[in-house]
DNA sequence: ATCGTTTGAGACAGTCATGTATCAAATCGA
DNA sequence: TCGATTTGATACATGACTGTCTCAAACGAT
């Protein structure tokens, strides 16, 4: 069995979405390598997770990048900012499925690179609540910093819900939006 | 220093609130007693970890008790749902705060017992959606198993944006309460 | 002051996870 | 086929954590 970086890097993804505590033994197991090769890929275990956290964050960037967030709010324009936010949500959804065990990921970001790469993502996100609250798409009588924490969270409940099969990947997209944007009451 | 098993206990929640990942050296510290004076209360990781689960499970049913969510479904109607659903944002915060790190502790629920007083809870609120919905109080296009995962997702926002103190504790409960039933959007 | 109880400090043993190294077997490419 | 490279299995060392135990000091009640 030959698995290069790339896919030993994938496996521990999809591993860690499961058992978010998964030890390296096991980490390996998964990816079809022995516990030596893992290790030969990626020197310790703070190795594997920097590079977890890299690609996690570059997932998290691309989504921004997608749903065009930035462009949104350099424009300003509501209409703008209402499409950037429902591509916002439409793109959320990968991110979740494959790097759904970062989000409460509590010991990866070690590395002041990576810490910046998540403070400039947090930045960017922050940027477009207020923009969106700027141009009268999101409310104002909450903080952006708020708004971005409320979307975090429904993330995290996706990410049970998607892991627990009590809902389908086809309605997550829906049931995000609808949650984040018009809440749960009637 | 001399510390019963509750104050210890209550110690060992506030350090695992900070830290999910405290040792029983460090959990000790915090109380204010040696290790083996914790171990003399706690005859092991796992009788500890057990016990904060019961004292976490029983305040989240508590937390259902004081918003009345079994009278409102016993009722049905709307006026009582929500009713009920203003009391259960309001009676959350209390729980968030004092045990906001079991909304994602990953090996608390180890106890048979244990286990069937979570599923109770999360039956009994399931229930409550499913009636609301009923009563044309939460939306129907989404399942009451969903909205249960959408409350819990900003449970955890709001348990990170405390954490950060990027919110005050006094507008915690207007925040959650807009965000889960009204939503983000203007 | 005395006595029984509790506590802290420290030592020890066991387990698990991690990192390191060796060597034979397997794989790959010419 | 052959030589170079890679891999897996295994052993070993180390550190952290946990549980257990001992004993002197501290504490509380009389």
């Amino acid at each position: 069995m030959v698995a290069n970086r790339e896919q030993i890097a994938r496996a521990a993804i999809r591993r860690l979405n499961a058992d978010p505590v998964a030890s390296m033994t096991q980490i390996a197991e998964s990816a079809g390598v022995s516990r030596a090769t893992l290790h030969r890929h990626f020197a310790s275990r703070e190795e594997l997770m920097g590079e977890l956290g890299r690609l996690s964050v570059a997932s998290w960037r691309q989504v921004l990048d997608d749903a065009g967030v930035d462009e949104a709010v350099a424009e300003g324009s509501a209409a703008a900012i209402t499409a950037a936010l429902d591509a916002l949500c439409h793109h959320w959804i990968r991110d979740v499925e494959e790097f759904g065990f970062a989000l409460t990921e509590t010991g990866a970001y070690g590395h002041d690179e990576l810490l910046i790469a998540v403070e400039e993502q947090h930045a960017r996100e922050h940027a477009f609540y207020a923009a969106a609250q700027h141009a009268g798409v999101v409310r104002g009588d909450m903080s952006a910093v708020w708004i971005a924490h409320a979307a975090f969270g429904l993330l995290v409940g996706l990410r049970e819900a998607l892991r627990r099969g009590d809902i389908a990947v086809r309605d997550g997209e829906r049931l995000l939006r609808e949650s984040f944007l018009r809440g749960c009451a009637a």
